[in-house]
DNA sequence: CATAGTATCGTAAACGTTTACGGAAGCCAA
DNA sequence: TTGGCTTCCGTAAACGTTTACGATACTATG
């Protein structure tokens, strides 16, 4: 139970042995390992991870940051639930434990990181809710510890990052709602700092100017990314004096609530506006359909976490320059919300 | 950087003293206490987590174990968001940390926790998900690690518990819904081992016979607790030969599934029948706006972690038969859902 | 001045593991 | 027989802390 030392003298080798037989190492006879890995199970011992990592240097956790909080987020928290699934059984394969860094409303995620890294907690860092201007990042790549974002930034230190195609989304949303006849159309961003409000609607834009449309700037909706945003985003959009006949939501939780406030105010999707949004565990179950983007988020947390671990020499033959960055496809699921002609 | 010996060469002091006053030890004079935490701050050093961990047998870290995928747990995963958030907050004026140990939906819960619990991760865990059945108290209790449940069990090795007030949200709920007119109610439980759903339906039973009315056990609907699953409650509603005039859903996510169905079929909510839930982030945008019980997340979280702590000697004055187990108020808070008179 | 007590600090062992190094034994070829 | 090679294993140092213990200097008290 209780050491190394413990479970060599009950098989009556060396401890030494012990440990080589227990971690695969080459030089120990094939009926020793077997003797070794058998007893272990038996007396279920499993190695101390404390004494393992101050010897080895690395503990061979990965850790996950993410804020507590979907109001800062900005996405329904399946979201990260589904990515942490995929990172989660890559990293089982080369041995390595995920564990998710909460960090808490009340706290600075700076500060909060650095904590963690500065405590080697962990051999490598998933970074998430990133802004568009992130110390995070220099901090990272100053204290030369493995690292990953999910989500663009401006301060760019040569690190990988994932992120959402919302150039696609935006081309394809915009083309789709043009095609049908809309001339105005609304589109929403974050609150705050986040990069994909920019890079979203500046891609909106574009995408209207090649169709020879103008992006009305009066009718970019800032709110926050939760369920009374969409409220608020409603009631902002009754209120226009040129009311939008259609709206592209670039966050996800955002649909239900602007349902309501249209519906309150007789304006009903799908009929006297067109709502185009991004999927989310009940974007099929409103009423009419949400037409959303989807994408396969377990896939892209396996993706994440493959292009982690490229990074660590440990677990590839690392090529320092292997940084990769990458725009996640998402696709257009049809419903019935910005289904009608003008 | 790197280590408490450099710290200490640069102070010219010994490492003892470093530590001692890195620590709050009393044997240190305040003048020295001063120049190393100046000196720690200005070199920005954080004592190795690993080295403490193992010198102290203890890591200054509680575990709160989660299962990934809202079909697994069953609440909208921003319910424990914002527990955690409480957790967190109490645990860290006691410098602990708090991480998620998300068992990925491939693990076995069971296995994940002993190899947790046998690497020597954490000094405390938090359990959610529980089972009915559930092994993981057994075991915790046998490797005598201090533990709390959210969520009560049939398995009681004398742990204790949180859990949300299913017997009082169900007399609530009964009783209104009777003193409405309402005489054949349908309520709704979780498909799996899960123990909220026996507690619920026999309080539910309770309620009703005290009225005078019984419950029918074909109107009993079991269902996965996401959106789908109310989708599939609503189908098998409209099926009914005697179709109930109101209907309790015990979980979070699938009243808006449940609209979807009832919708569809021209049945709908708060007019045709009455629908009571639970409070979710969007249950205030449906409409007609969701009658539905609700509670303090976050207080929850606090009551929650302050109740491990009391059974954790270093962090209070144990007393050993200090095993909490609390159920949790919920609240009603009227909606337009079920507010019509038979 | 002697003694006891107190405040402060240094020394070194210990936590449980991994791993570099060397040694013993067996085998084979010269 | 000898030397070298291989296979396997034991020894002991090292990782970065914390803390029990003892040492020193100072203060107060008689």
């Amino acid at each position: 139970m209780t050491g190394i030392r413990e479970l060599a003298r009950h098989l009556d080798i060396s401890i030494g042995t012990v440990s080589r037989a227990l971690n695969g190492k080459p030089d120990v006879n094939e009926e020793t390992r077997r003797r070794v890995l058998e007893a272990a199970e038996k007396l279920g011992y499993v190695a101390n991870q404390s004494g393992r990592a101050l010897r080895k240097g690395s503990t061979g956790v990965i850790g996950f940051m993410m804020q507590t909080g979907r109001e800062i987020t900005g996405q329904g928290d399946t979201f990260f639930m589904s990515v942490f699934d995929g990172v989660q059984t890559v990293l089982a394969r080369h041995r390595l434990d995920l564990v998710a860094l909460l960090c808490s409303s009340e706290e600075d995620p700076q500060a909060y990181l650095k904590r963690v890294v500065a405590r080697g907690f962990a051999d490598g860092i998933i970074l998430s809710a990133t802004r568009r201007h992130d110390e995070r990042f220099e901090f990272l790549a100053k204290s030369n510890i493995p690292f990953i974002a999910l989500g663009r930034s401006l301060t760019d230190v040569g690190q990988p990052w994932f992120d959402l195609d919302f150039e696609g989304m935006a081309d394809t949303a915009i083309d789709r709602l043009v095609s049908h006849g809309h001339r105005r159309i609304a589109v929403t961003r974050p609150h705050d700092d986040m990069n994909l409000g920019y890079v979203f609607v500046d891609r909106c834009r574009q995408a209207l100017a090649r169709r020879g449309l103008a992006l009305d700037e009066t009718q970019v909706f800032r709110s926050t990314p939760n369920e009374a945003g969409g409220y608020q985003i409603a009631r902002d959009l009754i209120a226009c004096r040129e009311r939008p006949t259609a709206i592209v939501l670039v966050n996800e939780a955002i649909a239900i609530g602007l349902y309501r406030g249209l519906n309150e105010a007789g304006v009903k999707p799908g009929r006297d506006i067109a709502v185009i949004g991004r999927q989310s565990p009940h974007s099929q179950f409103l009423s009419p359909r949400l037409t959303c983007f989807s994408l396969a988020l377990r896939e892209l947390g396996i993706s994440l976490a493959e292009s982690l671990l490229a990074t660590m020499p440990t677990y590839s033959n690392h090529y320092p320059d292997a940084a990769v960055r990458r725009l996640w496809p998402m696709e257009l699921v049809p419903g019935e919300s910005d289904t009608f002609d003008l």
